[in-house]
DNA sequence: CTGTTATTTCAAGATGTCTTGCAATATGTA
DNA sequence: TACATATTGCAAGACATCTTGAAATAACAG
């Protein structure tokens, strides 16, 4: 990753409707969700919606497969952390208070 | 913070020339760097640079004072790690895996 | 006061992103 | 086959962002 990727990686997260999207897969948990179950969570049209899942799967954010009529989509938490590992280590030289930010007990 | 906000502010760091500048800034410590220095490590007009640190400052990820003629910025880790707290907390439910990406040794 | 250095501001144009509405595709059911 | 459901694809317009270059401001030195 660099920063040109990171960059784009960022901008990917950088939307309302898509943070709405990440917290509602986040909840979903493995199961995952139907496309037309997160337009309505989110308030989005199905295409807006459609819009904003394409966005994020094609940086590896979300993953889906197609379940009957539905497109079931999950959250790829291994791919989220990458971008975040890299901006703490490579942008912010692994800086303890934004370590610290990140909740975990020690 | 909500998701509005914290879209906004991912947007900030969404851009390779300001995760340069972050860059710079980070490793350039508490005395920062002033505006030409930072234009000049990141290969940006100082026109260029002056915008996307006006952006950043507008956030608050970074802070400025003149000194004499130069105008000196300084990262601002606690309002960078507000961010990410924001994203793991709220948006990913704390999930550990991205917990862990932090690189937190426990 | 004049000139020099450091930086910001502004306008213009190029490019990218988001939304909307409708058409197209895929799947399942009668 | 015909129809309903679930989702994606596309075109057009609105809006935001980025870059460039020139002009404006700020601080200092002679």
């Amino acid at each position: 990753m660099n920063d040109e990727q990171a960059a784009h990686f960022l901008g990917a997260l950088a939307n309302p409707t898509r943070l709405a999207i990440v917290r509602h897969l986040v909840r979903a948990g493995p199961e995952g969700a139907a496309a037309g179950a997160i337009a309505a969570s989110v308030d989005a049209t199905p295409s807006r919606a459609s819009f904003h899942l394409a966005a994020l799967a094609e940086l590896g954010v979300v993953s889906a497969e197609r379940q009957s009529r539905s497109m079931i989509y999950h959250i790829n938490f291994d791919r989220l952390g990458s971008v975040l590992r890299y901006f703490i280590e490579e942008c912010c030289a692994g800086n303890p208070v934004l370590r610290a930010s990140c909740g975990v007990r020690c």
